[in-house]
RNA sequence: GCGGUAUUGGUGAAGUGGUUAACACGCUGGAUUGUGGCUCCAGUAUGCAAGGGUUCGAUUCCCUUAUACCGCC
């Protein structure tokens, strides 16, 4: 058991490509990490995940706190081993569900009360009960427990916000005790740029394993803020450790989130979107209950290497998708996340080679250019 | 052959002599960014079996026809 170890390789303008070093063994960044709240990626097995190409995978303290708890995981030998996965992993903190499940007024310096979204039970988490739960859970890579507030909340509320998650990051760190899992910082500050800016550089004083920036794509933000958002944090990072941006997973934010200097990515778009029948193509997101692949017996995408596309057709899938069937919702969450991973597959090469913008610019084209039919 | 009852969109159906014919499902679009929620949003009958009549006005009342079902010879 060793801690992650980030290595910087190259820079290609502000786009970084490095490796992570871990006990499963090296991976490069920039990358994708699929999310498996409750110890797994919705209807995958780890098969198909390494088959993919697939490093990290996130899991969700809230979730498997309450389901199946954290000592259950910590008996069965830790998250990979309950799960069957032999790969790096990643704990969210719970700090998402203080802004999806949480009130403001149920927020307190000491923690959050929540209602369990299971049973309406009161339950109540704090920076040192998660960090406490991420210890027992063992994944390679842990998170502070913050706040994430609104992009659109008052300026007011926002700096009072990020100035206690500071100190929620500081109680987490003073508890956290499995040395062999990197504890990451998470910046806030909304859009304003004197509190990202303020949040970055007081996270780093920390000195976490690695940064997280944290209140994107949320809420309804604009593009134009969230990656104002990015450009005030990833200034004040260490270039030495990993930038992790939370939730961002549109294969468009993650080519102007490698432009601002991030490492990694996780978000729950493409399986989830998989599930309500949509897939990503270099041409745009499509959805394939659209009438017009009703007879359509071509697969996704023809170039795809993926399991869906090599095998199946969109007339098919589309008929799986909408009699409801799993296996139509599996093909297109294979499809989606090796989309995205194959993105980041291109992204380090094009740093590797110095075209990163080139390769930026030439994809977003041909994305927003659509399909023609 | 004689009576009775029914006939509303793709489906199941509400409904009324008077503005845009309820609701549900289906269908057609859209949404979804550190995953409570097979979820959410929007659109979807210029017409109430067909034809004629009464009426200022009929899907609603009357007549004829068609079709379906139920009785009786």
């Amino acid at each position: 058991m060793t801690k992650i170890k980030y290595k910087l390789l190259k820079e290609d303008g502000g786009a970084r490509y490095g490796e992570v070093e871990t006990k499963y063994g090296t991976y490069e960044t920039p990358m994708f990490m699929p999310v498996g709240t409750r110890a797994t990626v919705k209807t995958l097995s780890p098969e198909e995940l390494k088959k993919m190409n697939c490093s990290v995978v996130l899991a969700n303290t809230y979730h498997l706190w309450l389901r199946p708890g954290e000592d259950l995981i910590k008996k069965a030998g830790g998250l990979q081993k309950f799960m069957n996965y032999n790969g790096p992993m990643l704990t969210d903190s719970g700090g998402y569900q203080v802004f999806s499940l949480a009130k403001p007024k149920d927020i307190s310096e000491e923690g959050v009360k929540f209602k369990s979204h299971i049973d309406g039970a009161n339950l109540f988490l704090t920076p040192e009960k998660s960090i406490e739960i991420q210890n027992k859970l063992g994944a390679d890579i842990i998170m502070s427990f913050d706040e994430c507030p609104p992009a659109s909340a008052e300026y007011d509320y926002i700096k009072n916000s990020i100035e206690r998650t500071l100190r929620w990051a500081k109680r987490g760190k003073n508890v956290h005790k499995n040395k062999d899992q990197a504890l990451f910082g998470i910046v806030q500050g909304g859009p304003y740029e004197d509190l990202r800016k303020f949040s970055a550089t007081e996270t780093v004083k920390l000195d976490f394993d690695g940064y997280s920036i944290g209140g994107v794509a949320n809420d309804g933000e604009s593009k134009e803020d969230m990656y104002k958002a990015i450009d005030y944090s990833t200034p004040y990072l260490p270039k030495d450790k990993l930038r992790y941006l939370m939730g961002v997973g549109e294969p468009i934010d993650i080519l102007e989130g490698v432009e601002r200097g991030v490492d990694i990515f996780d978000c729950v778009l493409p399986t989830r979107i998989a599930r309500h029948g949509n897939a990503f193509t270099r041409k745009g997101r499509i959805n394939i209950k659209n009438l017009k692949y009703k007879e359509d017996f071509s697969p996704i995408e023809e170039n795809c290497d993926c399991y869906a596309c090599k095998n199946y057709t969109k007339a098919y899938i589309r008929h799986l998708i909408s009699v409801n069937e799993t296996f139509g919702q599996r093909l297109l969450s294979i499809h989606n996340i090796r989309f995205l991973i194959k993105l980041t597959e291109e992204i380090r090469e094009s740093i590797k080679n110095e075209k990163f913008l080139e390769y930026k610019n030439k994809f977003i084209k041909e994305y927003n250019n659509g399909d023609d039919d």
